[in-house]
DNA sequence: TGCAACAAAAGTGCATGCACTTTATCTGAG
DNA sequence: CTCAGATAAAGTGCATGCACTTTTGTTGCA
């Protein structure tokens, strides 16, 4: 039979399912901030109830990727300017961190691994998908699960991805965020590098990331007008 | 009558009555790492359903402050000394980004509140409930409010729980895991010093609440195995 | 006494139902 | 044509029920 009652032991059950499938599309931007998410669609989309979609969009919320309203259909989360800038200024703190802990300690096959991860970051560039920025968020996050700390693992990627969310809300369509040689030297800076150096230079890749998406978006300011109103409209409370 | 279909504005819903009530529970210890955590008790302890009270432990999972296994009774998390370690590396950089943002531009006002929270759990110190070590957080969790960065805020707060509770795991009973004295010089180099120097007294604050509880433990393993065991233990009071 | 195997109890996993709220659609007056 | 109000459709909030799993006793046997 097909349908078991329970999940086997690697088999992903419906709820990591629809949590990694919406983690995803957002990062791709097939999902942008303000997009509807009903709970029986979902479900529907998925084989499961109302319960486990519900029960998903929590823990989603809980990631800052989805905002809950009540008694209001969910919604990807839509960050405000300032929350795009916080969230930058956290992941500068935390990938630097990141880096401190693996600067001049990457093994050949890390080093590898990552430099597999720009490559196919390249062959990507200019597909109109989601898929060159979501390879990048996979290298910084690799990068992270080198460590092995898995709480830091934990606080990088959840950033990654809310940081994916805001470039989402401030860049324009099909940019490719990170450029793929700034990734290039970070991997040599840190396998090479000092702490202090390496870690310097993530900082200014992610501060150039931030720049390249946000300085654009303030310039137009009514883009992010449209996302400063959108929580408030209808609802004079 | 009393019961309203739908809560009042500032009404607080069963859902975050749940949550704050564990939260806090937890982080006064009354509630310890391994410590079972079944739906329908919850639930029926807050006039809810298992259904929120499901709900609920997810968020908290979610937070790093329960432990869900597919199939078993939900628990009180139980880091490991690692994960204690790694918990307040990470709340040292986010507080010293705190301290940072926060040194020489704090408010009158604001001063005084410190103090206050400060006075508070002086009083506290002797008592054998939870209280002192709830207002200690308290004073740290003030601190990131004050910087009005609803990001860092959250992190900060939420990495505190988890430090309050990694602490449940390896400090002894009714110790107070932060002294006084270190919150007050630590207001002034907010108020006054440059931001390096405040951030460095901040680390060295931290660091010093992590050495008291994990050095001790690190020492006495008994400690340790006592509380891996702990979940495997039949409920001895 | 020690310890399997088994049976009852307690607990989780999840869908479904119903009351209530919001959102969309329709209607008619100005 | 526009727009307020009414009404239908869609969606959420939450309890409950049932199948399944784990845990806890309990009994039988060495």
């Amino acid at each position: 039979m097909a349908a078991k009652k329970t999940p086997a032991r690697g088999e992903a059950d419906r709820l990591s399912l629809i949590c990694k499938a919406i983690r995803r599309a957002i990062l791709e931007r097939a999902l942008l901030p303000g997009d509807r998410l009903p709970e029986d669609a979902l479900g529907e989309r998925f084989g499961a109830s109302r319960t486990i979609a519900r029960y998903a969009l929590g823990q989603l919320a809980a990631e800052g990727l989805v905002d809950l309203r009540r008694n209001r259909m969910a919604t990807v989360a839509a960050p405000s300017f300032a929350d795009a800038r916080d969230i930058f200024d956290l992941r500068i703190v935390l990938e630097r961190q990141v880096v401190r802990h693996l600067a001049g300690k990457l093994s050949d096959r890390e080093v590898k691994h990552l430099q597999a991860i720009v490559e196919a970051e390249h062959a990507a560039r200019h597909g109109a998908d989601g898929t060159a920025i979501r390879l990048a968020t996979e290298f910084h996050v690799a990068l992270a699960e080198m460590t092995g700390k898995p709480i830091l693992i934990r606080y990088v990627t959840e950033i990654c991805y809310r940081a994916g969310l805001a470039l989402s809300a401030f860049s324009r369509p099909h940019s490719s965020d990170c450029a793929v040689s700034e990734h290039l030297d970070l991997i040599e800076a840190i396998r090479t590098g000092p702490a202090d150096k390496a870690a310097d230079m993530m900082e200014a890749h992610l501060e150039a990331v931030a720049s390249r998406a946000l300085l654009q978006a303030s310039d137009a300011r009514g883009r992010d007008l449209m996302n400063i109103l959108a929580p408030y409209a209808g609802d004079p409370g």
